[in-house]
DNA sequence: CCTCCTATGTTAAACGATTACACGTAAACG
DNA sequence: CGTTTACGTGTAATCGTTTAACATAGGAGG
């Protein structure tokens, strides 16, 4: 492998030259820079990557810290398109993007922090973290040794931190609203834990869009469950059913299934006696009769977006935003009264 | 930040004492030892990792390269699977994991492996690589450089080179049995391009099982599109059916659900009238009535197991094996005759 | 007492880049 | 003609480790 020393040998220059050549930072003679440029074709000379890190303490690296879920939950294309996002991006400006999870359940933050290399070694740039409720340790951790860092998808209170996150309650809030112009009064909600960033808010701009239209929050037609399983859907369905709901938000996929199937069993008709609007992932809700109206984020912006803020973070130190975006309704049919 | 040198002296100690206590490398006696440790403590010293990196020329980073798929996609949740699979393993054992991708569809393989800042800069240990069919430059560019390799989910045919795989054809092989086990005769078979390593073996491996059971392969019972989508499978499964198809199995997740989309608008009745067994990424298919027979891999697995061998390889240049993982099928209701 | 070994340390040379500082020459300016 | 100014280049220190080679002291064996 050959290194700069052997360029600058060739070509008869100075090692700075050639490493000016390179970097573009002095202006060098043409005729010398042609001269390193065949040297660099000729050896096949590539920069030596530590080398230059070690000198401008800087990695071009930038990793992402997400939660570690659970396999084939439908979660990951959610997290999978955010790290899309962020890996065009950071590829696209010459970054390279590590990536690295803790666990959700391990509650010893201590350990975790131990266990997470990236964290150790203190040799990237900046980091894209999906941020837990439970487990702010991790940010705090990264703030403290003051490297910058961009939180995605969640921000945490009491942080000013640059973030990028959907608005949630509002888009809740929206989701009441409409089923309340379709003429529905016992509209229901079904959704996962209170302790996840995203579970509270859904269920925070749900409750908000009930008291904007003048309707009272009944724990009757509420089914909150810590698991996401279909069966959970279900038992839900079941109950709000039996209270008279006439339309229900399904704040994520995979109840949405459960919901769905009972309906079906039960023989009742979507949406004329019960609307849904669900929550997705992925547009397989096409799978449904009808189709499913559903609210929409855009991870893969997300992740772009996140990725660009950190870029610019580490150019201008000063630099720091909260990015919200708002998550859309797909209206589709499961939502209108015929 | 602390450097060795701090650590050497507050302790009184040399550098290179320092050094050997911190990685293990020579014996020490226990008060040196002790001495530094505490030093380490204090002063929150951590080795520099661009400087050992320069020194030792490992970078204990790996890199995963996977072709860059459509957003939202299913297939996401094979990759990340995967991903999480290697990431796990690399996360035990202290190293990074980064990731980038090629793109399926640009054609000049020169333009993308320009682009693959991981490749330029030659400082990654090992690569992790989920190959494509049409873009095997990659994979030899890696090789010619001659840095350690797994394929993951598919292996370069005339490429020696380690890998870990679905034996998909059996797997489709065995399918057919088992719809010919419960008295089907005219089995069909929807799936994706041929282009594609994965939908050219699943295909081979129904026409293998078909001559094997002593049917003779029919092209008006087998639909093949480019792309997988629901639409696809709906009209791949009306063809099928109007030529008097009794099983249809259905190689990938997205497709199948344009077929039975199909199948319940007509009414056709599984198992009873038509099979069905399918391909999955996610356990989805429990919102079908029946539940749906599938194929199920193991991407974390295969995740895992590839970053072992990569891992293995690392320490030990001459280890080179070629794993194959056989998938399951799932026993659900849309393949047996009642 | 000499030699040799073991156990522990130290010295100093890499590793391959970046970059502050300095130098020489020639043209431009007053 | 002396003094700037601009331009192109070179010298050498530095980043923070690892590690081969060398040093030293104490004890065992002859």
């Amino acid at each position: 492998m050959a290194s700069i020393k052997e360029i600058a040998e060739r070509t008869g220059l100075s090692i700075a030259t050639v490493s000016h050549v390179i970097n573009g930072t002095r202006k060098v003679s043409d005729k010398s820079k042609a001269l390193v440029m065949d040297a660099i074709k000729e050896t096949g000379y590539k920069p030596n990557y530590a080398a230059r890190m070690l000198r401008t303490r800087r990695s071009d690296t930038v990793a992402m810290l997400i939660p570690n879920v659970r396999q084939g939950m439908p979660t990951n294309i959610f997290f999978m398109d955010v790290l899309s996002g962020a890996k065009d991006y950071l590829q696209l400006v010459g970054f390279n993007l590590i990536i690295a999870t803790y666990s959700e359940e391990d509650e010893s933050d201590e350990g975790d922090l131990r266990n997470l290399k990236v964290l150790r070694d203190q040799w990237i740039d900046g980091f894209l973290v999906v941020p837990n409720k439970k487990k702010t340790a991790i940010v705090k951790n990264i703030l403290d040794n003051n490297n910058p860092i961009v939180l995605l998808d969640r921000a945490v209170k009491d942080l000013a931190c640059p973030c990028v996150y959907n608005d949630t309650i509002k888009i809740s809030r929206d989701v009441v609203d409409v089923l309340y112009q379709e003429g529905r009064r016992r509209i229901g909600y079904i959704g996962g834990s209170l302790e996840s960033f995203t579970g509270f808010d859904r269920w925070k701009g749900y409750k908000e869009g009930l008291s904007a239209c003048g309707l009272k929050y009944d724990e009757a037609l509420v089914g909150i469950s810590e698991l996401h399983t279909a069966a959970n859907g279900y038992e839900a369905a079941e109950r709000l059913i039996e209270n008279q709901a006439d339309a229900v938000y399904v704040s994520n996929d995979v109840q949405a299934i459960g919901v769905l199937r009972y309906l079906k069993e039960k023989n009742i008709r979507v949406p004329k006696d019960v609307a849904v609007i669900g929550f997705e992932n992925y547009e397989w809700m096409e799978i449904c009769s009808p189709r499913l109206t559903t609210v929409c984020q855009e991870p893969y912006e997300m992740g772009r977006i996140g990725a660009q803020m950190l870029h610019r973070m580490l150019e201008d130190e000063t630099y720091s935003e909260k990015v919200v975006l708002t998550p859309k309704i797909i209206f589709r049919d499961s939502h209108r009264r015929e």
